[in-house]
This record gives C-alpha cells, structure tokens and sequence, in this order.
DNA sequence: GCCAACGTTGGC
DNA sequence: GCCAACGTTGGC
C-alpha cells in the first residue's frame, strides 16, 4: 500500500465538476474557495503531496436533482503541491474575496490536485451507505458540511474494490 | 464567555 | 422547496 493519506473533496458540479478539473490544464487546479477553518487546517497540516482523493459531487441547489452523477463519488484525484496561500482570497473580485486575509500571514490555503481517473459509473452516496466497511465515513454522516474530509485506508480501499479501482493509484483497473 | 440570531450547506 | 445541522457574528 502506498505511503500517503486519504481524503474526500466535495464540490457542487455546478460550481466545479470533475469533468472541470479534467478539463483544466494538466488536469490540474489549486483547491481554491475553502472558507471553513477545519476544512482549512486540514489543507494547511494534513494534506500532502501524493495523498489521494476521491471526488464528490454534492448538490447545494435544486436545479441540480436531475443530474446524473450528483451526490456521487465521480472520481479520483492525487495531490500534487501541499499548502500554499489561496490568492482568491486577496482578489476583491473574487467570489472568495476576505478583506480579514492579510497576504502576508494569509488565513486560506489550497492545494493542488490533478485528475487520476474517472469512475466508470458514479458511486452514490446511497450506494455508500450500504457499505459496512463505509459506515463511519465523514461523509455519511448526518449534517457533515465539511468540503474536505479525511478518509480511511480501510475506506478508500473499499471505495477502490467498488469501482474497480487499483488503492495504489486510484487508477482504473481494467 | 455566553448565546440568540442569522446565514449557509446540502440531503431529502 | 423544506429544513436540520452547523458555523459565524455580535450584543451583552
């Protein structure tokens, strides 16, 4: 097993999507937008480069219910760059824009995280729910609003044996 | 430091 | 659309 941690990254489609990240050069974005403080000390102090992610889609807005791969996992990603300031915060015509972020001793971080694969088929999270080995994700939780969540070995190795999934990478294994 | 009011998230 | 859960704000 690889020597790195696990964590689950959620997004509104609508705002990101995976296919966003796909798309994005190199597959590649700085996790921007973070304004939660534990969501943030865990991308400050826990996250690391090659930590791999799994990919959520959650569902903020009705408009979204239709959407096929909304609240699913859609997709796996790797860490490539460990904590760095989150400029958007500095930027006053950013959505993300906090006058209280002093550039130098900024309060928000990001990492960078390129795509590894998508999923063959999203993995809901009623799908999810009826996993034993799953029963104590973050995720699953009743009320949990935390848009960066660690995950277990045990947890992601069971999310890679349901999307047929190779745990060192995250890959596709066929 | 307490806590009520308020805003946001996100599943249903 | 509804609302429970949660986080933040601000008066005291």
């Amino acid at each position: 097993m690889a020597d790195c941690g696990y964590w689950l990254f959620k997004s509104e489609p609508s705002t990101f999507s995976f296919d966003d990240l796909v798309g994005s050069p190199q597959s590649t974005t700085s996790w921007d937008g973070v304004r939660n403080y534990q969501a943030r000390n865990y991308l400050r102090d826990a996250v690391r480069e090659g930590d791999r992610v799994l990919f959520y889609h959650s569902q903020g807005s009705p408009a979204l219910r239709k959407t096929r791969e909304a609240l699913s996992i859609v997709g796996t990603a790797v860490v490539v760059r460990s904590a760095h300031p989150d400029v958007t915060a500095f930027n006053s015509a950013s959505p993300g824009f906090d006058p209280r972020s002093d550039p130098t001793r900024p309060t928000w971080y990001v990492v960078d995280v390129r795509a590894v694969a998508r999923l063959a088929e999203p993995l809901t999270r009623q799908a999810l729910a009826e996993v034993p080995e799953l029963r104590a994700m973050v995720l699953l939780r009743k009320g949990s609003r935390l848009s960066v969540q660690p995950v277990h070995a045990s947890e992601w190795e069971a999310v890679c044996r349901l999307a047929h999934l190779d745990p060192e990478t995250g890959a596709p294994t066929r």
